[in-house]
DNA sequence: TAAATGTCAACTGAATAAGTAGTGATTATT
DNA sequence: AATAATCACTACTTATTCAGTTGACATTTA
C-alpha cells in the first residue's frame, strides 16, 4: 500500500513547474536541482507527464517545460495513474480472471468497492490543493503561484 | 498501491473461519484446503491474526481456530494493519524525518490527509460486509464449501 | 505418552522498483 | 549551415521487497 517514488516525484515535478515554470519554460536541470532528483531520472519521469497532457515541452535552446493546465484541473488521481498505471489495490480489480475460488470473489467485491472509493478520494484532490499548502508556508515572499 | 497477499490472505482466513469455524475449531489444514494456500503458509499468516485478537487458538488434538470476535467488530483496516503494519501510502506519514525539501513537505501534507481518508474508508468496512456478499452468492446451495 | 496441534526463526527464490547510461532526434540561436 | 542546447527513448544494473518453504520446537488432549 505505497505510492511509488515515480508517483511521488511526478507530483513534485508538477508542483515545481506550478511554482517556478509559469513565465519561461523551466529546464529539467532546474527541476532536478530544485527537487534533488538526478537530471536523468527527471527526464524519464517527465515523459508520462507530457503524454498525459500535464506539461508542454519546448525543444531547442531556451526550451524546457511548462505546466499545460491550470493546477486545479490536475487531480492527484490523474498524476498517480499517469505515473504508475491505473490504481488497483488488488489484481482482480483490473483482471477479472484472477479469482479462482468463490471466497476470493466475495473479497474481490469488497476490494473493488474500496478501490473505487480510494480513486474517488484521489480525484477530489488537485494540484492546486497542494500548491495551497505550499503557499501557506512561503506566504511572506510575495511570490506568485 | 497494492494490498499484499499477506493482507488478502488474512481476510480470506477470517472469512473462512466466519463461514465454517463457528461451532468446532477449524483446523489449519481445512483452511488451507478450502482457501488453496499451503498449510505452512497459513500457520505463519494466522499468527498476527491471533495476536490482534481476531482468532482464538485451541491447541492439542481437536484443536484449531475460531473467530474470537463478531464479524461486524472486525474492520478491514484492522485486518490489513495486523498483517502489513500501519498503512502509510508514503513513508513520511510514519516517519517525519523523511522530508528534506519544503516542496516535499507540501506534498506530504496532502499524502497524510489522503492517508487518513483511506484508513477511514477501510475502517468503515467490516468482515460482516464481506460475509454478506459471500452469502448472497451461495444462497441457493444451502451448502458450505 | 503419543499423536495432533500451534509457535517461531531462518532461509531461498522471484518479482518489482529505483536509478543509471547512453544514443538519437529536434530546434533556437549565431 | 553549424552548433549548442534541449527533449525523446531504450536497454541495462542494482537494490529492495515480497512470497513462500523448511525445519526445529513447544503445547495439549485423547
Amino acid at each position: 500500500m505505497k505510492i511509488s517514488t515515480k508517483g511521488r516525484y511526478g507530483l513534485r515535478i508538477l508542483l515545481d513547474l506550478a511554482l517556478y515554470g509559469q513565465d519561461t519554460p523551466r529546464l529539467m536541470k532546474e527541476i532536478a536541482e530544485s527537487q534533488n532528483i538526478s537530471e536523468k531520472y527527471i527526464s524519464r519521469l517527465i515523459l508520462p507527464l507530457n503524454e498525459a497532457g500535464f506539461v508542454t515541452s519546448f525543444r531547442g535552446a531556451k526550451g524546457g517545460f511548462k505546466l499545460a493546465k491550470a493546477p486545479k484541473e490536475i487531480t492527484l488521481l490523474e498524476i498517480i495513474e499517469a505515473m504508475e498505471g491505473r490504481i488497483a489495490i488488488v489484481e482482480c480489480t483490473l483482471n477479472k480472471a484472477f479469482c479462482p475460488k468463490s471466497e476470493e470473489c466475495a473479497a474481490c467485491k469488497i476490494w473493488s468497492s474500496l478501490n473505487k472509493k480510494i480513486r474517488k478520494q484521489m480525484a477530489e484532490i488537485t494540484l492546486k490543493d497542494v500548491l495551497k499548502s505550499e503557499k501557506i508556508k512561503t506566504k511572506h515572499t510575495s511570490e506568485k503561484q
